[in-house]
DNA sequence: AGGCAGGCGCTCC
DNA sequence: GGAGCGCCTGCC
């Protein structure tokens, strides 16, 4: 067990704001999480703010620490935000307990080809699907299996059918080439991680079925490039709205992504 | 029942 | 280089 008091940090708003796949919710504020080959229990005192998750210490000091991106002073990058920019100010305000999860670029990459005109409950569906059908049990909840995310070889195993089999759809040719193209070697995700944005950028948009807006939560969420500014129907809405000059991203750098995901959630929370 | 959901590739111009 | 269109699937 470990707790820790967090500033700027709301598991709540985390969970929904759609960058990661394998939360599940179990109650209020109480989630069930699958990264990087592990089960994490976590839950988050309201009163108090007080985050506890069922790991060792050397799993949090080697893992989950990272992951929730505790390092960095989220308070300190909302204090950047534009005077003027009374939009993004509120969305902020409202939505600062979000933090850009630090998740593996090979699962972030093919979860968000397969996000592509998906809503979140298909994509975790389809997301299960090839865990269950590629990746490694990692224990049993209630007589139910756990699975890894697959690694690129294993999911390079399956057929297009095996994978048109876990509702992809039109997606499943998307999978197969990079499944293949990282399995074989022709794409080194590690050694992308020392490209520059622009590169790495050009580099994911010369994936087979990955468009710029895809290439940006790949970067944002598994490359932790922190200025990357997807942009998709509901940010297109608020531009529309409140951004007649469109978004000023030069004003948010290099936070661009940061600014996003506030806006992104805030605007999502006040349409349902 | 028909449109649409956190797009992308392809085919025109 | 950009507009228009088809596409798998599930869900309301």
């Amino acid at each position: 067990m470990k707790t820790i008091t967090p500033s700027q940090f709301d598991l709540e708003q985390i969970a929904d704001s759609g960058q990661c796949f394998r939360w599940n919710r179990i109650s209020d504020y109480k989630y069930r999480i699958v990264a990087f080959g592990k089960i994490l229990n976590i839950e988050q005192d309201l009163e108090t703010g007080s985050v506890t998750m069922d790991c060792s210490d050397s799993d949090f000091d080697n893992i989950w620490k990272d992951y929730f991106d505790l390092g960095t002073d989220y308070g300190k990058i909302i204090e950047r935000i534009p005077e003027d920019d009374e939009y993004l100010k509120r969305a902020a305000s409202i939505c600062d307990g979000i933090r850009i999860i630090k998740q593996d670029p090979w699962e972030t990459l093919i979860t968000f080809i397969i996000s592509q005109r998906k809503n979140i409950p298909a994509i975790k569906a389809s997301v299960e699907k090839i865990c269950k059908a590629a990746g490694k049990v990692i224990g049993e909840i209630d007589g139910e299996k756990l699975y890894a995310f697959p690694t690129p070889k294993e999911l390079a195993a399956l057929s297009e059918s095996d994978l048109s089999a876990c509702s992809l759809g039109y997606r499943a040719a998307y999978i197969y080439k990079a499944a293949h193209a990282v399995a074989d070697g022709a794409v080194d995700l590690d050694k992308w991680k020392e490209l520059s944005d622009d590169k790495l950028f050009d580099s994911l948009c010369s994936l087979y079925g990955v468009g710029k807006k895809v290439a940006n939560c790949t970067m944002l969420f598994g490359f932790n490039r922190l200025d990357s500014f997807p942009i998709d129907v509901w940010m297109n809405k608020i531009r529309d709205r409140y951004y007649p000059n469109d978004f000023p991203i030069e004003a948010y750098r290099p936070y661009g992504g940061i600014m996003q995901q506030y806006m992104f959630a805030y605007e999502r929370s006040i349409n349902s």
